[in-house]
DNA sequence: GTAGGGTTAG
């Protein structure tokens, strides 16, 4: 027999793990020895093939009191078919309900839960009652799946053979539905119980965390309230811990309160488990001191209330508190784990400093720690906030080393993680990659989130055309997912920035239809948003007249939609109702006042508004109200003071501001400044094609060629090519889209027709084309030509020919509107009837009978 | 029975 064992385990000598020629030869002897079987051998095993040597020594040595371990070592192994037959060979004469028990004991331990109800059906298939020990284990699997149908059936069979009179069983039924989410039968069972007279504290605690799990807050306190009135019941240490979570996401801070002073009075605030809750509770209640007086009178802390107290700082904005508390936990020398670290991280990440939660992400990895889905999803955060492509791709990688389940089969962590890592490829601008991310999923697996990240990274990256056709896909047959508000924002984000009124309006409809009542302000705002920036301005109106609720944001939206379209004292007049409805105004809300002042040519009111930032309205002005500020004045052609105002700002200058003086002196012609805009940009090592543009329109307006011959060969050079002007028509057939000289449109014919009319009929009107706009250096009458293929000049012609007679045509362009045709458009607004609105990079013009809305001041 | 995480606007 051993002879046939030492055969047997001979043959495998290379296995990084053998219970068996390890310890084979007595030491002194060096004879060979029958190896003691203990414990440590079960915990060791960790192959099939090591648990089958293991098996086989069990059946040499006839040790059948060993069956449960090795029953427990095959589920490990993850082979419960193993087991089962441990249990229907090894014991055939043994084999009992205990047996079978055991088996799903383990089975539950090790989170094998489909194979525990697997076992529970075999073993009534076998002719195996199921008896009072089997229930809770099964009934616990099935809350954990969750799986509601096959709870309520092991519920039936509990039922039916009289255990509900088990107060230990009918516990494990409440749980079970309160896993599975069914709230009315574990309140069923539950009742029944206090009925009964049968029900004890862990009934109790089993309905209240129910309702907690479900996040049915209200009712969780509510029976609380009943279970301390209950004078036959009393509370323990797992009560107050399930009743904390319940005030803490209320935000009801004074039941907090009370269930703390409770907890004192039933002396339980010594568990560590209860104090952690209570610290907890008042840092998500956002009240730090409390939960710090707390901390600091716990007599055992472990890591849980370091984390708690670090998160809760973190959370509310004190991140230099929750800093120093991070420093202290090392001095302390206390185990940080993964939590401590992610919740830094994610602090950093929340704050937009992607790089130093990346520089934290490295020392947590020195630490030996392995980062998981959570730390992965601060991190991506983190990288998306600061467009940080590269590390974002590192991240990718430990993500699909340490998270991502490449075998198939999408868990939800997965799903979570693909999702940050689509959103951080389309906010690095890397719509590409994440796109493919998005197809490579199966349709199936993806979820609204999925969908919303890769919309708003479309959306985001002046893809938006993109964005709108992915969104009408999702609502497409095929992949029907209720938008949420979040996508519902992105799609309107999209429809924004193309001016898509009509898109706009669908989703305004379907917004109507459904009911998005808990982020309606939200949507709300966004639709304002599309309204104003698609020309309709007095729809955003009416829109912000019939909210119910209102933000600052709702306020700010509106001011910038009157300040876009030229109404810069509307603009003004909300500023000041917003103000007498109580907002305070913040940096955003006056860049947008200043900006409405700008645009309308109210510059002396503007510089009181700048003036008064800081004492009037407690907001320091920052590189943003400086641009704004020279934009202002340098539309008025003050540009003395413009420069003046930049070289007094108590920061460095950044690009948009040397652009602002740069394109103010187009406008005025200022050759010498407009140089000196332009050499200034240049050391920021921001030139963009616009500012060579500008540059360039400067020098040809002055007549000075050669230059502007200069600029177009450094462009070359430095590889730098002028983003083409493109302009855009929404029809009822789509949007046409034209570029400079653009023919490929199937009226073209038509539309140069009609454009060469219009011309003619201008030119007689008194209209002379401004050459100075067109970048080449040829006689003025060809020149003239250039400038009448415009793409906003052949999108108007469109406009026409395809508008029916009186409505507003609506044009958009993605660059500044070109000067010349600002002065065209104008005439043409003389002899046609329909309202022209134009939306250029910069604002919007609406022509009329001979007049532009911007009076000058584009 | 305790802690941490994803998508949206001016």
């Amino acid at each position: 027999m051993l002879l046939a064992f030492f055969l047997h385990v001979k043959p495998k000598p290379l296995l990084p793990f053998n219970p068996f020629t390890t310890c084979f030869f007595c030491t002194t002897t060096r004879t060979p020895t029958i190896p003691l079987i203990t414990a440590t051998f079960f915990k060791q095993c960790k192959t099939l093939i090591q648990a089958k040597l293991l098996h086989q020594q069990i059946l040499v040595q006839g040790l059948t009191n060993m069956a449960t371990s090795l029953m427990g070592t095959y589920i490990a192994c993850k082979a419960p078919g193993q087991a089962i037959l441990v249990l229907e060979r090894l014991v055939p004469t043994y084999s009992t309900v205990f047996w079978w028990n055991a088996l799903i004991r383990h089975a539950v331990h090790l989170g094998f839960l489909e194979d525990v109800l697997g076992l529970y059906r075999k073993m009534q298939r076998l002719g195996w009652r199921p008896d009072h020990y089997t229930f809770p284990f099964v009934l616990k699997a099935c809350g954990e799946l969750p799986s509601y149908r096959r709870g309520a059936s092991v519920h039936a069979v509990v039922f039916a053979n009289g255990f509900d009179s088990n107060v230990f069983i009918c516990n494990a039924v409440v749980a079970m539905y309160g896993r599975c989410g069914v709230l009315d039968g574990a309140r069923r069972v539950f009742e029944d119980l206090c009925q009964r007279g049968i029900g004890d504290v862990v009934s109790w605690n089993s309905i209240v965390a129910a309702y907690v799990q479900s996040g049915d807050a209200n009712n969780a306190l509510k029976i609380f309230g009943r279970m301390t009135a209950d004078t036959r019941i009393c509370p323990d240490a797992v009560s107050i811990v399930n009743t904390l979570p319940a005030c803490a996401s209320l935000g009801a801070w004074s039941q907090g309160k009370e269930v703390h002073g409770f907890a004192v009075r039933c002396g339980l605030v010594e568990d560590v488990f209860v104090g952690n809750a209570i610290v907890d509770m008042y840092a998500k209640c956002q009240m730090m001191d409390e939960a710090n007086k707390v901390f600091e009178r716990m007599v055992v802390k472990d890591v849980v209330s370091w984390n708690a107290m670090v998160t809760g700082y973190s959370q509310i904005g004190r991140f230099e508190d929750a800093l120093a508390l991070f420093e202290k936990m090392r001095e302390e020398k206390i185990k940080l784990n993964v939590v401590t670290w992610s919740a830094v991280i994610a602090g950093y990440a929340q704050r937009g400093h992607g790089y130093e939660a990346l520089g934290v992400f490295r020392q947590m990895r020195a630490c030996g720690l392995e980062p998981n889905v959570v730390t992965l999803m601060s991190l991506l955060s983190g990288c998306a906030s600061v467009g940080a492509l590269f590390h974002g791709k590192e991240t990718h990688c430990y993500a699909i080393k340490c998270i991502l389940n490449l075998e198939g089969g999408d868990s939800g962590d997965d799903l979570m993680v693909i999702n940050g890592l689509i959103d951080m490829y389309g906010k690095c601008k890397s719509t590409k990659v994440a796109r493919m991310m998005f197809d490579s999923m199966a349709p199936r697996s993806r979820n609204v989130v999925t969908w919303t990240v890769m919309i708003g990274g479309y959306a985001q990256h002046g893809e938006a055309n993109d964005a709108l056709e992915l969104f009408s896909k999702m609502l497409g047959p095929k992949n029907f997912l209720k938008p949420n508000a979040f996508t519902l924002s992105c799609a309107l984000m999209a429809c924004s920035r193309l001016g898509a009124l009509r898109c706009g309006k669908e989703i305004h409809a379907h917004v109507f239809r459904n009911q998005y009542d808990s982020a309606m302000v939200f949507v709300a705002n966004c639709l304002i948003d599309m309204y104003s920036k698609s020309g309709d301005i007095d729809a955003a109106r009416v829109l912000f007249d019939n909210m119910r609720r209102r933000n600052d944001v709702s306020w700010t939206s509106l001011m910038t939609g009157y300040g876009m379209h030229g109404r810069g004292e509307e603009a003004l007049q909300v500023f000041d109702e917003m103000r007498r409805a109580g907002w305070v105004p913040d940096g955003v809300t006056l860049v947008v006042a200043l900006y409405a002042c700008s645009h309308t040519g109210m510059v002396e009111k503007g510089i009181q508004y700048f003036n008064d930032m800081r004492e009037e309205f407690a907001v320091v002005p920052g590189v943003e109200h400086y641009a704004c500020m020279v934009d202002l004045l340098g539309r008025a052609g003050r540009l003395d003071e413009a420069l003046r105002l930049i070289e007094g700002m108590p920061m460095e200058p950044t690009p948009i501001v040397w652009v602002a003086l740069l394109s103010a002196c187009r406008t005025h012609s200022n050759v010498k400044l407009g140089e000196y805009a332009a050499k200034r940009l240049s050391e920021l090592e921001s030139e963009n094609d616009g500012s060579y543009t500008l540059l360039s329109n400067i020098y040809a307006n002055a007549r000075r060629w050669k230059d502007v011959a200069r600029i177009r060969s450094l462009m070359k050079h430095t590889g730098i090519r002028k983003r083409p002007g493109c302009s855009w028509v929404q029809g009822k057939k789509g949007t046409a889209t034209f570029f400079v000289g653009d023919r490929s449109h199937p009226l073209s014919q038509q539309i140069y027709e009609i454009l060469a009319d219009l011309i003619q009929r201008i030119k007689a009107m008194g209209y002379i084309p401004e050459t100075s706009y067109a970048l080449h250096d040829v006689d003025d009458e060809e020149k003239g030509d250039l400038l009448f293929e415009h793409s906003e000049k052949l999108a108007l012609a469109y406009g026409i020919l395809t508008s029916p007679e009186g409505a507003p045509i609506r044009i958009t362009k993605n660059l500044r509107v070109c000067g010349d045709c600002h002065t065209a458009i104008t005439y043409i607004s003389k002899i046609i009837d329909n309202e022209i609105i134009l939306r250029d990079a910069s604002r919007f013009h609406h022509f009329r009978n001979g007049s532009c809305s911007c009076r000058g001041y584009w």
